[in-house]
DNA sequence: TTGTATGCGTTATCAG
DNA sequence: CTGATAACGCATACAA
């Protein structure tokens, strides 16, 4: 006999009350010291718990918060998640979670229906760029709040959170010039990236203070952040010997992919050449020689993103906060060695 | 002026017919075919779209399935994940997310919320042990359809879907085997896994049938499937001359631990020992040597897991699938070299 | 084939 | 301080 689940009416009735005034005691509305002793008594042993579907239907809202990502699997993005679990935990919201590139092709249109079928009570879209245009318009237009993380290119459509890469890149210049590299070399992501135009241009001045060469035949756009683009990079750029002692690369991801070719090619880090990434993804810990990165704190921006998405009624403008960013050092740099000939 | 959103009222007043007529119309029941054409009309125009919120309510269901996991940045995870957003998407469901250990220590509350509350239409958990225990009788209690996936302990309350992990030891054997070893050691994971415990087994019975010798003393489990569990326990298996010219680990992340700590001390892989790993995660490919393993159908789990939940009422008993699982060779296994003095 | 009436479980606005 | 009662937006018997 499976029990029927006790209702907001069944405790009322049972504790010889009206229902409304459950619902204030739920609340944590005024209600006599007695009757909420004897509410507390009976809704702890009807195990009562009210009906979330029910209450969010009365309340106009939806109880959810989506987060629409090209892929769930993509290490940097896990660690943003992990923050925004964190900070929906403690406000009785829950998350709704899409692919964009679910099945390999783009399609957007599950997100679409969250914000059209009113699902969803702010959009938080990691790294994205034009294609997501259609999306962002659709979600002013149904005036949902959205917050945009390390957003590919510039919009001035919603709320931005994103680290101070700017000073992360002057901060593996120091590194760098400070174990005595004389040319460097970097490889971004897509060139359209904010990112790693940010990066670049911040190891560039720091780099040029400090008289140490930023290579441009070493000086690239891989036209992606996956690791097969550093694949690609590395084949590109192994092929003759090297210019540079160190390389800084757009994210780890990237770094990961060169340094496989890399060593597969006999080249040993960090004496032949340095490396140096962006993220701090868990792959990079794993590897030899560990990727030296610079880390940004994505739990944090993660729990800020859901922070701004409710209070977004109460914000006059979108801030746009410039997340400091840490080096991890690792095994991947070292003082600069001779030239090497893969 | 920020028009209010349609509602089917709306809908129905427009079009000059019942709301019931409205609802037919949406959920493909009969109207006559004029009809149909105008409120295809009216709900273009008014660009309308129904309230999930309302109409789970009215259906006495949720909409939402969970998914709690130890921590959503596992990559083995997000394997299972995208699978489980495939199906999903095709059912107008959505999914709720849930870390076991967001913040250190486990902390299991948000998930007997959601149970409690009946938030959740259907309730996936990878990897459960023994302390999901209480969450699992809850969700039994509560009647709300449950699937284990590679459980590390045996259950009866819920449906299991899990990999064959008997075969893929057996396949590790075969190709261990071929190549030449003679001596192989085992590090699986916690001891009371069952995927490890299947994994060694299987192992062990192919390596007798082919006259390979499985090493006690290199035969053991880390205590967890984490990487740092693989670290530590190549400090200690590396203290001495090596006994095996191979090592089959309880999954990718401890073997990676294992192999970072390995090239550390000048172990040459795959000429000093041969690396095994199951799991098949993104870092493996990366790291160089790359990582021969195993690899599990996640994405199809991910969607078997779901279809299970949508149908468990249909269902007499719980399935309890092995699904197949491959060899996924790459640079870490090759013809064993001699012993090595690390 | 279409309209009417009722229920889903809460919250909020009123009177009392 | 508490109790009716009207929303919330949709689905579904049942009646017409």
């Amino acid at each position: 006999m499976p029990k029927k689940k006790p209702t907001i009416t069944t405790v009322a009735a049972a504790a010889g009350v009206a229902v409304s005034t459950v619902s204030r005691y739920l609340n944590g509305h005024y209600v006599s010291r007695p009757v909420r002793a004897r509410l507390a008594d009976v809704i702890e042993t009807l195990g009562y718990s009210r009906s979330w579907t029910a209450r969010n239907l009365s309340l106009g809202r939806k109880g959810c918060i989506g987060v629409a990502v090209d892929s769930s699997e993509d290490p940097w993005f896990t660690q943003l998640l992990t923050g925004i679990e964190e900070e929906l935990s403690t406000r009785d919201a829950s998350l709704m979670l899409a692919s964009l590139e679910l099945r390999g092709n783009y399609d957007a249109r599950i997100v679409q229906d969250w914000i059209r079928g009113r699902r969803i009570d702010g959009l938080i879209v990691p790294k994205s760029s034009q294609r997501e245009h259609a999306l962002l318009e659709a979600a002013v237009d149904a005036q949902v709040p959205t917050v945009l993380v390390a957003p590919h290119e510039i919009v001035r459509m919603a709320a931005v959170i994103r680290g101070d890469n700017l000073t992360a890149g002057r901060t593996v210049a120091s590194h760098l010039a400070s174990l005595g590299h004389k040319v460097v070399g970097f490889a971004g992501g897509p060139r359209y990236s904010i990112d790693s135009q940010h990066r670049l241009r911040g190891l560039r001045e720091e780099l040029r203070r400090r008289g140490v060469t930023l290579h441009p035949r070493a000086t690239a756009f891989c036209g992606s952040y996956q690791a097969e683009a550093g694949t690609r990079f590395a084949q590109k750029l192994l092929e003759r010997p090297l210019d540079v002692t160190a390389m800084v690369f757009g994210n780890d991801a990237l770094a990961l992919g060169f340094m496989r070719v890399a060593q597969q090619r006999g080249v040993r880090m960090p004496r032949d050449l340095s490396i140096v990434g962006f993220d701090n993804i868990a792959a990079g810990a794993l590897a030899w020689p560990g990727l030296t990165t610079v880390a940004q704190p994505m739990r944090e921006m993660g729990r800020d993103a859901v922070r701004y998405l409710f209070e977004a009624s109460s914000h006059r403008k979108p801030p746009s906060i410039d997340y400091p960013m840490e080096l991890v050092m690792r095994e991947s740099t070292g003082p600069p060695g001779r030239n090497v000939t893969p």
